[in-house]
DNA sequence: CCCTAGGCTGCAAACGTTTGTCGGTCCACC
DNA sequence: GGTGGACCGACAAACGTTTGCAGCCTAGGG
């Protein structure tokens, strides 16, 4: 079987539908018919059209289909970071609602670029049927701007009249509480990028809660969301005079207890530490690290639903219109005590 | 600015060129130079048509330009599991380079089911230039019927005429001589999945190096690529009386230390544990993982250039033909000793 | 034997672009 | 004032599919 077509060794051009109907002695149209649309086309012609696909090695061109119906299949999901294990599992999660629909999905890595976002908007834009874009770091009128363009949904990013999935703050409110009842009474913050959503709903959901149970906040200023900001962020941590660091995601976690285990400080002895996300790895260090765990994988599958709603109907889930005030849309996050958090030093 | 067209909600259609051709006054092909060839229509014309665009939200359609020029500008990346840090490094690698050269990447996730792979080909080889398919599970002929069909290009597998990308064994090499300098004489590997070309050239090279030495092999058979498996090859390993591990990769090796560590076994005290692929994280278990580095992204960027040269032209790097056996197409591993691996326990 | 109905198949249009070619207008120069 | 050229815009074809419509052939019944 699979004898090569003429034995030819690489084919120059890629074989279409033309070709497959000349070599099985028909028409076009009834070689498609007899590729998708079982029972349209007598079975004898069915056959001598599917061998002749067979030996050509026939492969459909989405884009020719694409351009009659419209819809390419395709959804794209835009994320900042794809090193970052936290989108890692967002975007397994959607691939996987994705594919359960039949629907293919692009990732695309902006690599925390904003310009970098535009570009690759612009080059998705057009192939796609729609968008998922995580954390994005655009501003208001920009997400707007595309939403018109393209059927979009937001991921931890609120803007009106863009459909948006997003996370709770019940897991840092927890975690602040989680301190204060161990004796912290003076937790410092290290804050993320300055362009995030999430990091300014983070932040003033930890102040907050910090003002409601009389502890003292310290913000240690913005930090890359990466391993390598880490140290800078423990070092601020212990100038402040803190004895708790509550860092803006687990990257920046990971590298304060690199630079807390290099410099001999005992964690959480001298300073407990809290992450964010809790990403894979955060139970591999040492200590292992309390963090906040979010649902990702629930997370990047409910805004492939989200968006498949869109592209299907009216809009989102509830009634009136896919507005960013939809309650359903939130999904909570809950603390993970793990051995990097103690008492208060004194 | 941005007024909506008609100042409508939410557009039914997408704008199409005509549709902004009509807006400008102009006819489709003026409309099109106008977008696309600066200077071949006169300034005024160019501004009105720019100016309509925008009004429109106008966003070409991909798959009609593609239908004429036969290309996509896409790619794409299978590989078995996201959620496994040394694939996201790859895919890392190819992002970066194949968006140097304004090629946009899919990426797919086959969740280590071989039927899936198949599944997710079918899907994708209509709809982009050609595919990168990752520690593919597949068998020979099969991949070698894919080939045929779609301009491909394979990492870490090798197939006749499939144009490959793979990882040498000297890490591993090295690896067991440095047990074997440290006193081990006998060491366990715990194997990867049965269909991995990589776990079978992988285990040739542990054997190989054994018999060299003198150390004893033992073999304990095939474990999931995942960390849920580790703890079954940390049993194994200690029934077999070995004094070292050597896991087919990170993950393994990573549920290994979690059992290890959860039964009181020191590690390398009583044994020595040594993974494979130095992904994120391995320097973040207690001890910190000796293991082999891969260089996981110059793979992807290298692979990816690979599948550039053959859409460019004749075939791959080397003169002839794309053969597997192109010697250039090979990357070193090595050695990182960290603290999981020491002298042998007597 | 003829008519009808139903089952297969082919013709052609359409999807949204890009691009080769051609015609027209205007200006400048001779 | 005429001619040539530069510049600009439009017409139409083409890419590979899918699909509405119509036509043909066959089989079966009257």
């Amino acid at each position: 079987m699979h004898a090569l077509a003429g034995g030819g060794r690489r084919m120059t051009r890629r074989a279409t539908l033309a070709d497959v109907a000349r070599r099985a002695g028909v028409s076009v149209s009834t070689a498609s018919r007899a590729l998708h649309r079982p029972g349209r086309v007598s079975a004898g012609t069915t056959a001598r059209v599917q061998q002749a696909a067979d030996e050509l090695g026939y492969v459909p061109s989405a884009a020719a289909r694409q351009v009659r119906s419209g819809r390419s299949g395709t959804v794209a999901l835009v994320v900042p970071d794809l090193t970052n294990p936290f989108f890692m599992a967002l975007v397994r999660g959607s691939t996987r609602h994705l594919r359960e629909h039949d629907m293919v999905q692009v990732v695309a890595d902006v690599e925390e670029e904003p310009r970098s976002e535009e570009q690759v908007l612009e080059a998705l834009a057009g192939r796609v049927d729609g968008i998922v874009l995580a954390a994005s770091r655009l501003d208001r009128a920009a997400l707007a701007a595309w939403t018109r363009r393209v059927p979009l949904v937001a991921i931890n990013r609120d803007v009106a009249d863009v459909p948006t999935v997003r996370t709770g703050t019940q897991g840092v409110v927890a975690a602040v509480e989680h301190l204060h009842e161990r004796g912290h009474r003076h937790v410092a913050y290290a804050r993320g990028p300055a362009t995030s959503w999430s990091e300014e709903r983070r932040r003033r959901a930890v102040v907050e809660t910090c003002a409601r149970l009389g502890t003292r906040f310290s913000d240690l200023g913005h930090h890359a969301p990466r391993r390598d900001a880490g140290p800078a962020a423990a070092d601020a941590a212990r100038r402040s005079g803190a004895s708790a660091l509550l860092a803006y995601n687990d990257l920046i976690a990971f590298g304060a207890l690199d630079r807390l285990t290099e410099s001999g400080v005992p964690v959480p002895g001298e300073l407990s530490v809290v992450g964010h996300d809790d990403v894979f790895g955060a139970d591999l260090t040492t200590p292992a690290l309390t963090t906040v765990a979010v649902p990702a994988e629930e997370l990047g599958a409910r805004a492939a639903a989200r968006l498949l709603a869109v592209l299907d109907g009216a809009g989102g889930a509830t009634g009136a219109d896919a507005t960013s005030s939809d309650p359903g849309a939130e999904l909570p996050t809950r603390l993970v005590v793990r051995d990097s958090t103690g008492p208060a030093a004194r």
